[in-house]
DNA sequence: ATTTTTTTGTTCACCACTGAACAAAATCAT
DNA sequence: ATGATTTTGTTCAGTGGTGAACAAAAAAAT
């Protein structure tokens, strides 16, 4: 690949690889998780973060429906009816029925959910605080430069990619 | 979640948006090569970016091999050998062996296989030229922040998530 | 030259996720 | 109230991906 400058294809270079490290942090995610969790004696649903990140969104929220959840978590029905049921199995959620309707059914956390709904939050905590030491080196107005090139490519990628960027869901790591 | 200060909240929250960027670019990226390839009448294999990928990584290097390309995909050696082999019997790429070597066979691409690569390639130029032009409204301080910015974050990236941050794979999308 | 080890690539059973078809319940129109 | 429509959640068959076990070939050790 031809750069037609070498500092710019240089940053290309770095953009491309910055757009990976979500990938790369979910990963890490995963692993630190199921170490935690380990230490905890919590028995952990496979290596499956997502589930980790319904209880997540079902302690955000409840009492929330299946519906909401899939909104919120941006994954199919099928995908949040298997997840659940696997999680009311294991006793970290409970269903309930709520004002005499029969057909929706709402997701609570028990209070075995609640402690890896607790360890997930810490960790998440832990992440932003990471990234608040981690900007604690830039002056202001490198902040502002920074946090001006970070809207400016949400709001390239809204208009390119349509919506959906900016969208609320619950997938925040 | 409380934020210590605004400002620096909300950097967080264009943070987290930003780690998102690659996956809405995938999805968009298949939609567009769809798009492109009915229009030059090449039949898609299903709807599956990653043989693209797979075409487009045996056009950089070809002759590959097998364990070739899962190196440079990060890929597992089944998924390979199971998009290889539809991509053989799709005519897009051809298998052969070398120096006398009857363990190891080769990878290129056939011709209908170049003109999947050179489609992919002009989209990924489509995408750098894209990135410049973005960029072309920063000044040169401006863009050396966001330069700091970025290759810091790598960096940090490379510390906690462990190794595999910077290495050279080929998924540059 | 023979044995041992490593590399290569396939197969197989399994996992996470999906869309589409579906039944049951709720809501809306009249 | 009754019929039509929408919402809700499950089931099912299919996709894309994986690790582990494996056989064949190559490379290394002796």
């Amino acid at each position: 690949m031809e750069f037609q400058n070498h500092s710019k294809g240089h940053l290309y270079e770095q953009y491309i690889r910055m757009l990976h490290l979500n990938e790369l942090y979910t990963e890490h995610e995963i692993n630190v998780f199921r170490e935690q969790a380990q230490k905890l004696q919590i028995d952990m649903l496979s290596n499956n973060i997502t589930s980790v990140h319904v209880i997540d969104c079902i302690g955000d929220h409840e009492p929330i429906n299946h519906t909401g959840i899939t909104k919120r978590m941006n994954l199919s029905k099928a995908s949040i009816t298997n997840i659940s049921s696997k999680l009311l199995e294991m006793g970290f959620i409970v269903r309930s029925q709520m004002n005499n309707n029969r057909k929706e059914s709402y997701f609570s956390l028990t209070d075995k959910g609640r402690q890896v709904y607790q360890l997930h939050q810490k960790m998440h905590q832990e992440k932003e605080e990471g990234f608040y030491q981690f900007i604690d080196s830039y002056s202001e107005a490198e902040l502002q430069t920074i946090g001006k090139f970070m809207s400016d490519l949400l709001a390239r990628a809204e208009k390119h990619y349509g919506r959906g960027a900016s969208e609320n869901d619950d997938t925040t790591d």
